[in-house]
DNA sequence: ATAAACTTTCAGTAATTACTGAAACAACAA
DNA sequence: TTGTTGTTTCAGTAATTACTGAAAGTTTAT
């Protein structure tokens, strides 16, 4: 048989570069998605150094994507003791992944496109002629959507894994 | 008063700026969405030219942008009788837009990932060591759960706006 | 055929986004 | 205080992505 090690290695190779082209058609930087996709594979915690070799990016480059990904929640800061070294860890559960990421967009991204939708549909609800009731129309019905499909969403992400698997087995089963 | 042609414009070209930024938040091309903002709240059909010249923007660049969002069945192409040219009409039911634009992001993007989250499974299934088997498993809690997210938006885009909307009440009201 | 009206393509360029590497900064130890 | 280890910042550059404008292609009318 050919080598475990280097068959795992190859493997996780194709893994980490489809999930930056994933991550990348979703709005998120390649990097940052290569090494969140590292990092839920790596089996041990890594550094900086480790995770600037493997995927042979600069220490910048390195640095500002891992401290994104803490900033989205995806990866945590371990030290160990007696080092002085940081050390990261991701989160390799996939329901708090997929919490994290729903959390953060809807915070970061859905949030502010709602208020853009709330102004526009004010600032139109006076008008009388046929095309300024429209346009205010038109707003209120996205404004609807998204703030209803952005409640699902929070209400979905803030469940327990398993309620999340019972209540769709009861509703799709 | 103040002209309300004046405030519709304005108010639109507000929504039309943060339509192209959000769509480039989510990995679409700026132009795209803002044409397609535009059109969304156009109170008729608009040709090439048209749009063209509201959003200023070449001729190669109005005209790509448009076919991919008909490839998108965002818009659609009209044609009025005595005319050659084509005019562009774009879906304004927000259920009907969600729907597409779930079913298109499947099929481009989801249905590839899962793919490859399953060669990485199965490439590693016969593994024995501690990381080969862990690299295994993440690749499998990792292809269920997109499977099963996949299935139930599918699920979710193929209903009726009046059935998911009951559903969604029964669910969460 | 020839022309007019319109659509499509694409080489070159512009704009944007991401990355590098080195310098500045911080924390601790000897 | 000086040296060592590690983190952070950022100006300059590279890579990527998007856009322009003109030329080529297509369709229909005369």
């Amino acid at each position: 048989m050919s080598d475990e090690r280097t068959k795992v290695e190859e493997t996780r190779d194709e893994f980490i570069t489809q999930w930056g082209i994933m991550g990348a058609q979703w709005g998120i930087n390649r990097t940052m998605a290569q090494i969140h996709a590292l990092l839920m594979t790596a089996p041990e915690v890594m550094s900086t150094d480790e995770v600037m070799e493997v995927l042979e990016i600069s220490r910048g480059n390195a640095h500002t994507n891992l401290k994104d990904l803490v900033g989205w929640g995806l990866i945590r800061i371990v030290t160990k003791k007696g080092e002085r070294k940081e050390f990261f860890e991701a989160e390799k559960d996939v329901w708090e992944i997929f919490r994290r990421v729903a959390q953060e967009r809807k915070r970061r991204e859905i949030d502010p496109a709602l208020q853009t939708l709330r102004n526009c549909k004010e600032a139109t609800q006076d008008l009388t002629s046929a095309e300024g009731i429209a346009f205010h129309e038109q707003m209120e019905r996205l404004e609807d959507f998204v703030s209803f499909a952005s409640k699902m969403g929070e209400r979905v992400a803030s469940m327990q894994h398993g309620k999340a698997i019972k209540l769709a087995m009861k509703f799709f089963g």
